[in-house]
DNA sequence: TATCCGGGGTTTTTT
DNA sequence: ACCCCGGATA
């Protein structure tokens, strides 16, 4: 093995080979933030460190398993796969699975879904009849995780006289009472949803410091990915498990963190020097990734936020292609130059559709350009949107498995007990939970024998509920015996959800059978791998975990067949591609509408930094001016963004008369788009000034408020002005029919 | 109990 | 446009 280091630049090598003390790496984009983190725990394994004393947290699973395979490719032997290494929530439950006893949650806890918590908070917001109008499930959850990512339990939650007086403006004053109802549900459920993963372990580390100490000794080196990505509970971890050797390195790019709805905090990475008074700081600020143009562009967009650490990101590749910005009518034509686009560049510059992302804010937008896409035969793959795990048949076959293995899981449960059919109905199933309340015991064992427990149903419909607790059971009883694929065979063909898909002929059906096909597959992927790592009995349990905690990012790609990759912005960070193109660059879409605060607009346009620098070659950034949204159409102006880039740095636009005037008052709230008419005739007259008079053949007379006529495809836009009552018009037609 | 229909509300990002 | 819910009906 030749020695590592002389892969590395003077300041990548540097921050290598500083392991002595809290270190902050302050990586810019494309400045082989990665390539960093492998070399380093690298060179600490060939230096003599254990695999198992290293800790490294990453962002995604996906990530991890990258790294690792790295590692092992730079070392000489395999210990790579004894490093502690993943996201802080496959940790977690790693941890405390294997405490289980110290937490009150036995080691087959479940790990609740965003859905199963949405699921939970209903069903608590209906029994207490709050009003579902003024206590929305999304703002309790969320107010709720906020919670615990900053590690409030309930009843400090509802001691805080600030928080207290928030929940009373926000009209809410019921949400410390919800959240203890929320905790107690999932304790007796025997499960955890993502947050409290963090949650507890904090609360585990700080409740039993003999827990803490042997992993305080166990991690001797601790390494953390995307650092301004972390919550409080993640800082307070990190901080703990550090506290006795203070071995902690955390990498990170403060222009990067995106993701502050979620609890991060960017603040985490800001204060790292003050928090480790001992640290040094490392900058890497050279770009290995992109042009010299895609660089500064972006540098000159995220001058305009105030908070940051300072760098000097810079390129030593050529100058390159200056990126481009497009404006187009609407949406579909937005999405179909996106199209167009791709082939030519495809064909000008022999690229493949590998080499292009198209990325935007919002997974709603993805459809439109799917659409174009099929239409121009590009074949693409996408991101995000539903991942397997979420679509409706794969979690009804994990639902069956967690009941399995946690009779107290109320939420699979509820979702199974009648699918496939059984007839037993939503009455039956509330009647249940109310006798499991009121006897003080789970709905599973209400089940068994429902009328022992005063529930009042028909002999017919209790006899299907002992026969459905009756196959749950027998299930179980074979979990000892049986490896996960087995288990998942069994379930999927004693539930009926096999024989549901299989009967169900339309597309759907067939869509359902083969997804539940590769579910099975997937298991029994699973078991091989771990029957490679000389695990001789998989039991489910294992994989219940593991699907818990991925998402479809984390998949790889099988076809080789060359794609077009669609995915937001979010999903992009770490990511590159020669060719990005940025759909969708407007306002209230792009910073979204619900950015309000200086705070929350510097984050979107850290989240536009992200998107640029995904960029090696060329940057298209496109913009449509009108937007079906919502099932209606929407007058969008320009991001402001793109104003925050540095002209020289863009591409002139050749047509002056793309420069348009938009009446701002397009976008206030009196105009109600009223239809998009395909045939109707208007007769106004040329050039359409506005202030001119229209007749419209259904609208009648109005006023031109706007309007414009672009030269090359006769187009006309015009906003109405009918009676008093402000009405937007929008129609696209060939000059003479008008 | 299942299903169909209509009305109302809601739209971000995801471990 | 889409999803969710409730009510009415089979």
């Amino acid at each position: 093995m030749d020695n590592i280091l002389e892969h590395l630049n003077p300041s990548q090598r540097e921050a290598v080979e500083y392991n002595n003390g809290p270190h902050l790496v302050i990586a810019g984009a494309g400045s082989g933030k990665t390539r960093v983190l492998t070399y380093k725990i690298a060179y600490l394994l060939n230096n003599g460190v254990k695999a198992y004393n290293i800790l490294a947290l990453t962002f995604t699973n996906k990530a991890a398993r990258e790294m690792r395979n790295r590692i092992q490719s730079l070392v000489s032997n395999d210990d790579a796969k004894y490093l502690w290494m993943g996201t802080f929530h496959a940790m977690c439950a790693r941890i405390l699975r294997t405490e289980a006893k110290y937490t009150g949650f036995t080691h087959d806890f479940s790990i609740y879904d965003t859905t199963d918590s949405k699921s939970l908070i209903k069903t608590i917001l209906k029994e207490q009849q709050l009003d579902d109008k003024i206590y929305k499930t999304n703002a309790v959850l969320s107010r709720i995780s906020w919670a615990k990512n900053n590690m409030y339990d309930p009843t400090s939650y509802n001691r805080d006289s600030n928080i207290i007086k928030y929940d009373k403006f926000s009209r809410m004053p019921m949400t410390g009472f919800i959240y203890s109802e929320y905790q107690k549900r999932l304790y007796e459920a025997n499960a955890m949803d993502f947050d409290d993963l963090l949650f507890n372990t904090n609360i585990m580390f700080r409740e039993h410091p003999e827990v803490l100490q042997k992993y305080q000794q166990g991690f001797q080196y601790i390494l953390v990915d995307e650092y301004q990505d972390t919550n409080y509970a993640q800082y307070m971890m990190v901080r703990s498990l550090a506290e006795p050797q203070q071995n902690i390195c955390v990498v990170g790019d403060d222009a990067q963190s995106i993701y502050s709805f979620r609890g991060a905090n960017i603040q985490n990475i800001l204060n790292f020097q003050k928090d480790y008074s001992t640290s040094r700081l490392f900058k890497l600020e050279r770009n290995y990734r992109s042009t010299q143009n895609i660089v500064n562009a972006a540098n000159s967009l995220i001058s305009k936020n105030i908070h940051q650490i300072p760098k000097h990101v810079y390129s030593e590749k050529s100058e390159g292609s200056k990126l481009q910005i497009k404006t187009l009518d609407t949406d579909r034509e937005e999405a179909s130059f996106l199209a167009r686009y791709t082939i030519e560049i495809c064909r000008k510059q022999h690229y493949d559709y590998n080499d292009i992302a198209i990325l935007y804010r919002t997974n709603a937008q993805s459809r439109v350009i799917e659409d174009e896409m099929r239409k121009q035969a590009i074949p693409y793959r996408i991101y995000g949107g539903l991942s397997f795990y979420q679509r409706k048949e794969i979690k009804d076959a994990t639902a069956y498995m967690n009941l399995v293995v946690n009779h107290n899981n109320e939420e699979a449960l509820v979702r199974i007990i009648n699918f496939p059919k059984r007839s037993i109905g939503d009455t039956t199933v509330d009647k249940i939970r109310l006798a499991a309340r009121e006897n003080n015991t789970t709905m599973f064992n209400v089940l068994s024998a429902p009328q022992d427990y005063g529930v009042q149903i028909s002999p017919a419909t209790g006899k299907r509920v002992v026969g459905f607790y009756n196959m749950i059971d027998s299930i179980s009883q074979q979990l000892e015996q049986m490896s996960a694929y087995q288990i998942v065979d069994l379930v999927l063909k004693t539930s009926g959800l096999m024989a549901e898909a299989l009967t169900d002929k339309t597309s759907d059906g067939t869509d359902r059978y083969e997804n539940l096909d590769e579910l099975r597959n997937s298991v029994r992927e699973f078991e091989e791998l771990r029957h490679q790592d000389g695990q001789d009995f998989v039991p489910l349990t294992d994989f219940l975990s593991e699907i818990a905690l991925v998402t479809d990012q984390d998949k790889t790609e099988q076809t080789n067949e060359p794609r077009v990759t669609l995915m937001t912005a979010h999903s992009a960070k770490g990511l590159e591609y020669p060719v990005v193109m940025i759909a969708g660059m407007e306002d209230n879409l792009f910073p979204s509408a619900f950015a309000e605060e200086e705070n929350d607009i510097e984050e979107e346009r850290r989240l536009f930094y992200v998107a640029i620098t995904r960029a090696m070659d060329y940057c298209l950034i496109t913009n449509a001016r009108t937007r079906f949204r919502n099932g209606q159409i929407n007058f969008s102006m320009p991001s402001r963004f793109i104003k925050d880039i540095d002209e020289q740095y863009i591409e002139k636009k050749k047509d002056v008369q793309e420069q348009r005037q938009f009446v701002s008052s397009f976008i206030q709230p009196n105009f109600q788009p009223l239809n998009t008419i395909e045939s109707a005739r208007c007769e106004i007259e040329s050039p359409y000034p506005v202030g001119s008079r229209v007749r419209h053949n259904v609208f009648g007379e109005g006023e031109v408020i706007a309007a414009y006529n672009e030269n090359d495809n006769d187009k006309i836009e015009i906003l109405f002005d009918k009676a008093g009552r402000k009405t937007l018009l929008m129609r696209f037609a060939k000059l003479e029919s008008c």
